[in-house]
DNA sequence: AAAAATAGTTGTATTTTACAATTATATCTG
DNA sequence: CAGATATAATTGTAAAATACAACTATTTTT
């Protein structure tokens, strides 16, 4: 089996094209970076600045121009931090949430489609695979390891 | 199985990270979506701009834009069609072709340590996955459908 | 109490992106 | 065959994304 890039180069392009295409929820266009903003941050309770920038690899001057424009779009609130002044704690609003649980919603339907292609068993297989995948990248020592 | 939007998340952020890490060689910078570029130019034989700009889904303008850096870089030839003017052919140089190989092994090497974690079985069973989810994928209506 | 570290913002410059308009060639239609 | 239409690619322009460096405001260390 020696074209396991090959197919993973499509997967990543597929993916690459679900996310351009998936994250616009009624009168917002949300890019697909703010798109995973808004879902880690809904994941995360009261997370800090950092920790949503770190778990999105993201630079942090980037990830801090990004939060600006989450907020001027009324999808995002900063709080500072009680016990640490310096930190800030976010939180989505009620349209942040309500953007975040769409952008949720038409995901799973595009994934219940793809696997609606499927038999059960080759479901959970695709599944268990996918899962078992996530797992040996997070004992890799090449690359992308911090997450989770 | 109800998480499946989870799972997808994290594999797809994953390879985010690959992608953002793995693609200089030597001296060269390249970008993940260079990268995509000479991949797709290498496979496809004598492909026009238009072909590799509709694989990879980009605009025709933005896709240029990046064919003129990569020339400048010295990776890709552009050439005139003789059948039609309009068209032009891209090609790699013999650099590009290097950077593209070595891209590639790194990316292999990349994988081969993720798959080390795991046996033989469940090698081939997340292979023959990742497969039929490609498949699944290209059958479906909602996105991504023009790849291949 | 001074020095060092940390969280986040702002200045600035580069790169990426894409819409609109343009050029050059090819194809269609009367 | 000639004018109209379509197609491939480029350029003008403007917006957004990115990231390095420098900065402010706190907190922690020594």
């Amino acid at each position: 089996m020696e074209n396991k890039r090959e197919i993973f180069h499509i997967l990543t392009r597929r993916f690459g094209l679900l996310n351009k295409n998936c994250c616009s929820v009624g009168s917002f266009e949300i890019s697909p970076i703010q798109s995973h903003i808004l879902y880690e941050i809904d994941k995360q309770q009261t997370p800090s600045m950092q920790q949503i920038a770190e778990s999105l690899a993201m630079d942090i001057t980037t990830f801090s121009r990004q939060i600006q424009t989450l907020i001027k779009l009324e999808l995002v609130k900063k709080t500072p931090s009680e016990q640490d002044k310096r930190v800030s704690i976010l939180n989505l609003t009620t349209q942040g949430k309500f953007v975040a649980t769409t952008i949720d919603e038409s995901m799973n339907a595009y994934l219940e489609e793809v696997f609606s292609h499927m038999n059960d068993f080759e479901k959970d297989t695709v599944l268990r695979s996918i899962q078992l995948l996530n797992e040996a990248m997070s004992k890799s020592t090449v690359c992308c390891t911090p997450i989770y």
